[in-house]
DNA sequence: TTGAAAGCGCTAACAC
DNA sequence: GTGTTAGCGCTTTCAA
């Protein structure tokens, strides 16, 4: 574009001092004399030096990116994704805890055995230093692909067993074990669950925990409905459920939307909730207060797991952790109105 | 981590054949006989080479990445964002488009001053080609930094007046017309606006565009709330508006959040949507028809417009184009149940 | 403490 | 058509 921009040489000659001296004070290192470093320094901020990047790489092999990688199946899944509150809570949690490392995120999509393919591509290139992969469906063979390359990854959710990679997760069961105990708290006894897909890890476990949960109290029995973890799906989930057990009196959802859709189709068919019946929710997600009834719900920190999943691929990258790591985090029972 | 990744060298070695035909089977530039090319092509295959994307862009200054970044101010600035359905939106266009020329945009949060220069300095260490900047703020000044730095930049949203840099925008007085429209055909005629920030110009346009198509029918004084783009906020603006005006029989909302927010405050006053109180959104986002009343919407075709805002930066970035480019979309109607 | 010099892996003239 | 060669801008031994 421009007059090439200043190098090391540039700023070495303005200063009357060697590249590698200059390349000490950029980086930091000591032995350097004190008052050599002051030159060097007023040589940068005269010829507005930026060390480039691509070149340093190039030797030290680290480019302070990682990939966010979104991994799923099917049409449309991304624009799905994009519009669940979820996914900015983990870019938010992602970017939060790289920033005060200086190092990026770089989004990539999977949505299919070929983007599966470029995505490993993309980063045994050396783009990215490691990857974070977020992923909507079970058995995601995105995580194996990558540490088969032997590429530092960090996974959002448990993998599937055997494979031995870090990875962030929430005690599933233990959230649905509050929301269990409140609906019972309550004095729910015809109690309903609507489930996320049963195709993710995440969904099934809300799912036995609830069940267990529920069972171990004395309520066998829990009608189930299953969503895809949109609003409209939560509705169409408890029209179900409404229609097999007109009298139900609790409901468990496994996400925050979901909740969302139950309570609408609760109320049009002249149910009030919570007098007639209980919803909880799941996530905690801006949507939780966003709409009435304020939802009583499961509070998952995403951002900061997400914060932490960043952090767990960081201390692979440099080397500071080596051994596969799993983090738990504990889910909170947060009561509203809904429940 | 391994042994060393395979290089050019390698390869070359392994089919008898020097660096340079290599390197040009690798970029698929012709002069190469095509049973040297097979030949290549198989030791690439053996040697599972990938090209190093850090020693490629060293010569050619292209990292086929783009920065996208999010700008704006304040605390939980960033959190308020990426909770909001129009930045998965952003993305989700942006990466679509970009994908299909194979580059890939890293995230970037400027949301202070340091943090603007942090940007500016991350891109002129050449780290991406250009910048895709949205931003929540009126007189944004990092588009100005980064043009007066001759990084390649496109905004979404109208830019400050005076800053040449390319931008696609969505013409904001006839998406307001519309909706003015809708409300006048629906025989409203005590009609009132719950306005965004009146810091951001979008907002602004949005509001002067109902204000003269409702004068140009003869509906003088509009009353106005002002609110954050969240559907509390919209809540709370209809109170106010409500308070002063217990008539209003029609309302546009700036967004379909604040929509939302006053559908559901007008319902919570025993007023019924749409007989007693039309309301009509805007976005046209997955909100709209996620919650009760589904909105009737100026939809802002945001993937689409994103999406060309990739556009245009790929072109600047490859000289295609040169001069500053505004595109616009034009907004459009969707009537649902609101109004 | 500082400088000289050897690459990192690749592309692009230029020569053959 | 194909190979040779000169860098791209930086870090990092190794000597001095």
């Amino acid at each position: 574009m421009s007059e090439r921009a200043p190098t090391l040489e540039d700023v070495a000659r303005e200063a009357g001092v060697s590249r590698a001296t200059v390349s000490r004070v950029v980086n930091g290192v000591r032995n350097v004399a004190p008052d050599i470093q002051e030159v060097v320094r007023r040589a940068i901020e005269r010829t507005g030096y930026r060390p480039n990047r691509a070149a340093r790489f190039l030797v030290t092999h680290r480019t302070e990116t990682v990939a966010l990688v979104i991994s799923g199946t099917g049409d449309a899944f991304a624009a799905r994704v994009f519009a669940d509150p979820f996914f900015g809570r983990v870019v938010n949690g992602v970017v939060s805890c790289l920033r005060a490392r200086a190092m990026h995120p770089v989004i990539l999509v999977a949505e299919s055995e070929s983007a599966r393919r470029q995505v490993v591509d993309y980063l045994s290139q050396g783009t990215a230093d490691g990857a974070l992969v977020v992923t909507m469906q079970a058995a995601d063979p995105l995580a194996a692909m990558l540490t088969a390359t032997k590429i530092p990854t960090v996974v959002f959710g448990r993998p599937e067993p055997g494979l031995d990679v870090s990875y962030v997760d929430l005690r599933q069961a233990d959230g649905a074990r509050l929301a269990a105990g409140h609906l019972l708290a309550r004095g729910c006894r015809r109690i309903a669950t609507v489930c996320g897909p049963r195709a993710l890890p995440a969904a099934r476990e809300r799912l036995e925990g609830f069940r267990t949960a529920l069972a171990a109290a004395g309520v066998g029995e829990v009608p189930v409905a299953e969503g895809t973890f949109t609003v409209d799906s939560g509705a169409a989930a408890m029209s179900r459920l409404l229609a097999e057990h007109p009298d139900i009196d609790g409901v468990f959802a496994a996400n925050d939307m979901m909740a969302h859709g139950a309570c609408q189709l609760l109320r049009e068919r002249g149910k009030r909730v919570p007098q007639d019946v209980a919803v909880v929710g799941f996530d905690d997600s801006s949507v939780a207060v966003a709409y009435r009834p304020f939802l009583t719900t499961v509070r998952q920190p995403v951002e900061q797991m997400a914060g932490e999943m960043a952090g767990l691929l960081a201390e692979h990258i440099q080397g500071t952790r080596t051994e596969p790591t799993a983090v738990f985090f504990a889910p909170e029972l947060v009561v509203r109105d809904s429940a």
